[in-house]
DNA sequence: TCGATAAGTATACAAGTGAAGACTTATGAT
DNA sequence: ATCATAAGTCTTCACTTGTATACTTATCGA
């Protein structure tokens, strides 16, 4: 639990680093950026505190780098989401999986909403959406609104991940997958649906 | 700025508290439950911190008082909405009202959601939707799956107020209301829909 | 084999936190 | 008018935070 138990822990350089950055990702999460203490990440890696600012300068540029490396794969938008003959379909399945609880292997945007009480915080995530995932879906969409339309699927992922995964609201956290996408297909489909009622 | 300066600030219990309450709701909305200091909270209601503590208890429990006294009143369940013909369209719009940026009269979300970080926050949270709202929304919603869909529906609004109002998303914030409701109601509708697909 | 160098640790500090006890002063019933 | 009581403040404490300096020790090329 407390990383692997290597034998006498050897000096690496590169794999310090890593160590403290998966850290730095899972402690985020967890806790934001003011709740996670630069001590608690530095357990995690197994290192000191100190470390922590020696490779990295200061928590804050170590939380930078962690967005950064958190959110260079979109995940939702995938390659192959966006190759998918039936697109709302595939989006509304891997809204699903990205949102589901546990220990999953969580998107950047668990990082940010933790943390969006600091400026900061925020403005790299406006950043993210803005010029990543905001645009590309727009231009997935399409149409009169394809704008709003995007951003509102978006706040639908970031919805999902408060529910499911911060709150921990047992009708999200615990509904069977498919009986998710049952329901979500065709609201994704209508959300993405340019036609006027 | 620095609240009314008020003759020669009365001694007044109840106005008192009453200030210290309305400045902690501030401040937590602004910057969750760690980010709000207690002397921040005290400052913005003309006060010592000290006073705070004589009054609350703690910091926990003012928290806790500002979580209860915030969502007391459900906004978008009102009995307004619930007794509308058209239920899904009503909440579609008072979804894009409650949401709206700026200094409005938030929801109990905002406050959840930037505190969501801790434990007890989450905690209150859960216990708030789900007595409240969640139940309310099921039994309107009725058919399968309602339990899921009316957690979905809550998912929106929290997706809702963290793109609009936490992390300020352009294309969210700065769009027109009407143009949201007109791509809202459907899918609402399509989310309230209990038939198979 | 042996140090130069990088990897990692220990100790400490200044600032800020929530909270406690002792203090002062306005208020209002008598 | 007076004084008990509640309203409010001052000072302080114990603790945590991020960070800096000085120290120890493993590693690897010569």
């Amino acid at each position: 639990m407390t990383e692997t138990a290597a034998p006498p822990r050897r000096r690496n350089a590169a794999a310090t680093r890593a160590a403290i950055l998966a850290s730095a990702r899972r402690a985020f999460a967890r806790s934001g950026y003011d709740g996670a203490g630069v001590r608690e990440i530095a357990a995690g890696a197994g290192v000191t505190a100190m470390l922590v600012n020696r490779y990295f300068g200061s928590k804050e540029k170590l939380f930078a780098e962690v967005c950064a490396d958190t959110m260079r794969d979109p995940v939702i938008l995938s390659a192959a989401n966006l190759a998918a003959p039936d697109f709302p379909a595939a989006f509304a399945k891997a809204l699903v999986q990205v949102t589901a609880p546990g220990e999953t292997p969580l998107d950047g945007f668990l990082v940010l909403l933790h943390s969006a009480s600091s400026e900061r915080a925020a403005q790299i995530g406006r950043d993210w959406i803005g010029q990543g995932h905001q645009t590309t879906l727009e231009r997935m969409i399409g149409g009169p609104l394809s704008r709003e339309r995007a951003a509102l699927a978006l706040s639908l992922v970031a919805g999902l991940q408060v529910m499911r995964q911060m709150m921990e609201i047992e009708a999200l956290a615990g509904a069977r997958p498919a009986d998710l996408e049952a329901i979500l297909i065709p609201v994704i489909r209508t959300l993405f649906d340019a036609r006027a009622d």
